[in-house]
DNA sequence: TTGAGTTATCAAGAAAGTGTAAAGATGGTT
DNA sequence: AACCATCTTTACACTTTCTTGATAACTCAA
């Protein structure tokens, strides 16, 4: 097998390995650190997503047969933070497992037992990526005036203090921080946050923004942040 | 998670595909047109690199077994000088040849015969990398006198303040926008701001004119941008 | 100048949209 | 079974926007 030496990139790289099965696990950790990776491992997804917060590999193998949550959902939520490369190791060889995967933000599917060289190969290609296109390192935080958005640890603080957030308000924050000083419709929250079938619950929306504000702005009826523009939807303001 | 807006630069990207099977070019032209991408051919190593060159793809399908140049090859010269992707097709599917094509620059080795739908996936999650390596794109603002009408936003500002428009007024604004310079008939604007059936309301339009006046002309009985043309409709004024 | 048709202004009532509290429903946990 | 956090649903008060009609001002041609 003619390998390429390792490159100098490689060899700094640190990759996140997301799998159950010890054997697997074994075999790559002989494979990768021989190849000269510094190697995270993680046997299940809860552990997993908390390491990709808290190490920050450059890269993740995710195996999508995990035991306590779905490799998809895995994907989802890591893409909504972060642009990591994610390849995905399955058994499943149908067409549809790797559509659904690599749609949910996964950026390259191989299917179990693959050969090594290949794996190698196509680490090296994610790899080039992304030293390409990421030369900052910058942390996924968003932040407004006392108000402070961690969308790696899912934490939101106001003045250095934590304000716990349910899922919902969560995602609706999230949202419109995406979207900061755009106007988001209800139309619009209510399909990525509830999905597509709710659409006609405009007042979902308005209850939610209500909590919202109670528990993010100083004066709910003189929002500072989640601004309304009647008729139209919601704006996260920005100055 | 729900998608993010339907990517038009998915709907427009231009593909290349360098391939001398007519079945297959066939085949994929069908594919891939009815799917909304914009196509290029080649038929050999010799025009697709020319073709790169005159007509920069934003992806690039390449067959390896060419007649002219070996894919490898053409490979390596395209890498020397831009790092759009190349998606590589084969029948061989020996463990080296991917490697040796992956590690030649190519970002993704399919193995023939493909499904479909895999191919389809994969060109997603390579469009989806380089949108993301773009730089942004310029936001559209309009710009007349102390007025300042950011369409991305939906902000209108006067001398650097803020003015509050209703959803009517803003519609109508930026349809004068739009137009700017030329007239728009009362009619034009009954149908596009309220609808095909509220036409005959001319009043309408006055009564919002008015009011756009008030809030943007330091004297609406003199205006500046919003133009009556009498016995026709309005025009926003640019110098 | 006059008068008919068009345009501008104003303000009140109607309609639509929004904020809020709280009760009921759900689902997981102990 | 009782608890807890969260989500869903309802009801009502409140705010903003839209519609409408009355009236004034203007334009242009006879």
């Amino acid at each position: 097998m003619t390998e390429l030496p390792p490159s100098t990139e490689q060899i700094n790289s640190l990759i996140l390995l997301i799998e159950d099965d010890p054997q697997i696990r074994r075999f790559l950790r002989a494979t990768l650190t021989s190849h000269g990776y510094r190697l995270l491992e993680a046997t299940n997804a809860q552990d997993g997503l908390r390491q990709v917060g808290s190490q920050h590999p450059d890269l993740i193998i995710l195996d999508l047969g995990l035991p306590d949550l779905d490799g998809l959902e895995v994907t989802q939520q890591l893409r909504e933070w972060t642009s990591t490369t994610i390849i995905v190791l399955s058994v499943r060889d149908q067409e549809q497992d790797k559509i659904a995967a690599l749609d949910a933000g996964a950026d390259d599917y191989l299917t179990k037992p693959f050969s090594t060289g290949e794996l190698l190969a196509r680490l090296r290609v994610a790899l080039r990526h992304s030293r390409l296109a990421a030369p900052d390192v910058e942390e996924p935080v968003f932040t407004a005036g006392d108000l402070r958005v961690d969308l790696a640890h899912r934490q939101v603080f106001l003045k250095n203090n934590e304000i716990h957030l349910t899922p919902i308000e969560y995602k609706l924050l999230t949202i419109l921080v995406r979207y900061a000083g755009k106007v988001v419709t209800g139309r619009q929250l209510l399909k990525e946050a509830w999905g597509p079938t709710y659409t006609t619950e405009s007042h979902y929306v308005r209850v939610y923004m209500g909590q919202l504000r109670r528990k993010l702005e100083t004066d709910p009826t003189r929002p500072r942040y989640i601004i309304t523009e009647p008729g139209i939807g919601y704006r996260f303001k920005v100055e």
